[in-house]
DNA sequence: ATTTTACTGATAAATATTATCATTTTAGAA
DNA sequence: TTCTAAAATGATAATATTTATCAGTAAAAT
């Protein structure tokens, strides 16, 4: 796992060990404040300005995904591989799906467009949320 | 087209009706900002306040669709049926896609999850940023 | 061990969005 | 029309998220 950050060229600091501990399998889709409060605990000099930079260099170098689909704020997800999410309009949960969906755009617009990812985003309501 | 207003129960100003115009057909996907700053020509008294009161009444009533796929800022998008969009990740242009995707969930998915929209965004390069 | 490079974290700043509220305007009733 | 209730405007303040600056420090390369 440590290896990770090596092999994207990044210096391996233990505040950066922490927060990949975190992320590591982390399902939850986390924003920013909860990675940085979690982190906080071990390192209670823990800045914000760390943890952006670390997400930031993560995600430049493919380590990490960016979700946008939470308008409020930004969600990180260290699944990097090629899935989907499901997103809860009420509580703001995010879950994965792994399902492959075959989506294909037009030959007229590949030619103009370079797809470089597809995001499907199913947003609704969870189970908990209906009551 | 003012009648859109109406019918969504919102009382009709002349502030409004620019914000409506200024929408109207309009297939860039605006910021707040973009739509401040061209509705402030008519209207030198126009405020963020009441740009954004706007914007969240038309959301909640369905006469707008907020669009998350720029991960600097929510973008508003007039066209209200089913599509999807093409975003540039050099210079953050969004595009509609009126293809129809047959995208389904599993019926187990669908048993935990009331989906109410799926959004499918396809991330790349566009043909100006290709240079 | 020394040097280079890059990271940390305190802080400030920028940006986006929401909240407050007195004043004004709209829409519908009288 | 005029009056009235409800709602919108816009000035302003506040909050939230994210980015920038930079001196001190730590990691990796030499």
């Amino acid at each position: 796992m440590p290896e990770q950050y090596r092999q994207l060229g990044m210096k391996l600091t233990p505040q950066r060990l922490a927060i990949l501990h975190y992320l590591s399998g982390n399902g939850t889709h986390p924003s920013a404040e909860n990675i940085y409060k979690d982190v906080l605990k071990q390192f209670p000099t823990m800045s914000f300005a760390t943890v952006y930079n670390t997400l930031d260099a993560l995600a430049e170098k493919g380590g990490l995904k960016v979700v946008t689909v939470d308008p409020d704020k930004k969600r990180y997800d260290p699944n990097t591989g090629p899935h989907h999410h499901l997103y809860c309009i009420k509580c703001k949960n995010i879950v994965d799906i792994n399902k492959e969906f075959k989506i294909r755009l037009s030959d007229e617009m590949r030619r103009d467009f370079d797809v470089l990812a597809v995001c499907i985003e199913f947003h609704g309501i969870c189970r908990k949320c209906k009551k």
